[in-house]
DNA sequence: AGAATACTTCGTTGTATGTCGAAATACGCT
DNA sequence: AGCGTATTTCGACATACAACGAAGTATTCT
């Protein structure tokens, strides 16, 4: 792996928000508009992270009508990427907030996607 | 691990410079001084660059003399840390740059402590 | 076609950070 | 004690980047 793709994923870690968002994921595949939700951000904020890490390679992406689907990578990924994961999955496993963040995960997967949008909207 | 603790590990990896000493010192302990020869930068640079190295627990640190020594943790650092340490050593194994960083440190390494700082007093 | 929705891109703003040189600190030597 | 050396701290500057809102793009639905 070159350097360069090593600090893609090394900048890509480094902002809290983001480190986040990659745990979150590792519940399962969300749309944007329901991790804007989540961590109550500019719907462009957090597309500028998926963004990030979608192109370092920490996340695999999936478009179906309006919307876009990010999840954790499969075994195609690169090593480097997996093991990142891997890395600060572990390293936060006890912590606090990724729980907070894993319950109100629960609340917005509960929530009617029409409803989530609405919200958005209002706010 | 609290959250705090890993971004302070994430944004110590998140400058290539930094990652270039840390795997640099895989190769053994080295002083500031021949840290500042090998990547050419202000003697305050490198400085700063291993304080926050050492601050995230990425190494360890040695006074000897008028010298600080730095060097990669033992067992006694934090899980998360090595782990960071073998996953950007095993990332960047191939690393052209990396190779570069190691030649130009046997040069270092050959030549007299004493040189070596008169050689920064000039530049 | 037109309206509504989900997402991205763009432009702006404030904050964080890498870099340097100068001054301050710590240590050894004479 | 005073000098020279190694390192760190401080102050200044430039660049990078996270955040937002507005405008643009893509897609679905009527």
């Amino acid at each position: 792996m070159k350097m360069r793709e090593f600090m893609a994923l090394a900048k890509a870690l480094s902002d809290e928000n983001r480190v986040r968002m990659l745990l979150t994921l590792q519940g399962g595949e969300l749309c944007v508009c329901q991790i804007t939700e989540l961590f109550r951000l500019a719907a462009s904020t957090t597309s500028k992270h998926l963004s990030i890490l979608y192109q370092a390679g920490l996340l695999d992406s999936r478009k179906q009508g309006r919307w876009m689907y990010y999840s954790l990578p499969g075994k195609a990924a690169p090593a480097a990427a997996r093991e990142a994961i891997r890395w600060a999955a572990k390293a936060l496993a006890d912590d606090p907030r990724l729980a907070e963040d894993a319950a109100r995960l629960k609340k917005v997967l509960a929530m009617d996607p029409v409803e989530l949008c609405k919200r958005q909207c209002r706010s």
